[in-house]
DNA sequence: CGGTGGCTGGGG
DNA sequence: CCCCAGCCACCG
């Protein structure tokens, strides 16, 4: 029995490793994707959004990260890969409005820092290709409109739940973590800014950290359109309901049935006791 | 394009 | 209290 076990752990291991650096536990979806450093993604043509992310992302990504008030840096950039992404003038005079949408980042800044490819000098010291990394977190095709103080600003859920990530299990407990992040929109049309870019209605965001070899996942989902703040633990749902929310197939290549029912809730009690 | 300021809310 | 983070906006 306790080869098994071993067995399987090590399975396990190598399988998270070798699919991609990104995705953990294989690719989600059939169809394109375009890997970059730092992330890769699906994009949703047809909403002008990212369908899915997915990163791995270290402790060292998320310090000394190139100060995102330089130009050079924190500006958007377009995305040469994809053809009919949205544009920095689709989400422009939001903030004059109700709407409010902000440029709202599924992959997000703070991780792009740190020296990816171990030459010894990171994006803010001069390095041409983890300035890369960088630049290409910056890309349209990597923004969603997101209702800025109800949800992508501070006090807002998604923001609660990036610095939980940042602060928490990157900066203090110093944990690996692999997240998948995406849009997720039902049979209507929520609403749209600019030249046919759709604001999801819904957003997900599966995180992974691992202890003692096995996996702990913490599934998320958010209604877009609230108009309060709330606690992130209340969105807890189960990886089967995103699942089923997005057609998508988390951890293909993890023959492990166990590992998708697992509760999310028990993970996040085990993870703050 | 750099720098600065504003908004908002959480944490030391 | 100030600083920080995610955004926007403005000015030179």
């Amino acid at each position: 029995m306790k080869y098994i076990l071993s067995f399987a752990v090590l399975f396990f291991l190598s399988s998270a490793l070798n699919a991609s650096e990104h995705a953990y536990g294989g690719i989600p979806s059939k169809g394109d994707y375009i890997k970059r450093k730092a992330y890769i993604i699906q994009f949703d043509a047809m909403h002008k959004t990212p369908r899915w992310v997915a990163y791995h992302v270290k402790p060292s990504n998320a310090e000394n990260l190139p100060d995102r008030k330089i130009k050079k840096w924190g500006k958007f950039r377009d995305d040469s890969d994809i053809n009919n992404e949205a544009t920095e003038k689709d989400y422009s005079n939001q903030f004059k409005t109700w709407r409010n949408y902000a440029k709202g980042h599924l992959a997000p800044y703070y991780i792009s820092g740190g020296d990816r490819d171990n030459d010894g000098i990171t994006a803010a010291e001069g390095d041409k290709d983890d300035a890369e990394a960088v630049y290409e977190i910056m890309y349209m095709s990597n923004m969603a409109p997101q209702h800025h103080s109800n949800f992508n600003g501070p006090g807002g859920l998604w923001y609660k739940l990036e610095s939980y990530v940042r602060d928490d299990l990157l900066k203090k407990q110093r944990k690996e973590v692999w997240v998948f992040a995406g849009c997720i929109f039902g049979p209507r049309s929520y609403d749209r800014i600019g030249d046919g870019v759709e604001v999801p209605p819904m957003f997900f965001k599966i995180i992974i950290t691992e202890e003692k070899n096995k996996p702990r996942i913490l599934a998320f989902f958010f209604p877009h359109q609230i108009n309060k703040h709330g606690d992130i633990e209340d969105f807890l749902v189960s990886v089967n309901i995103i699942e089923a929310m997005t057609g998508l197939d988390f951890f293909p290549e993890i023959n492990d049935e166990k590992m998708e029912r697992e509760s999310t809730w028990v993970n996040w009690i085990n993870n703050n006791i």
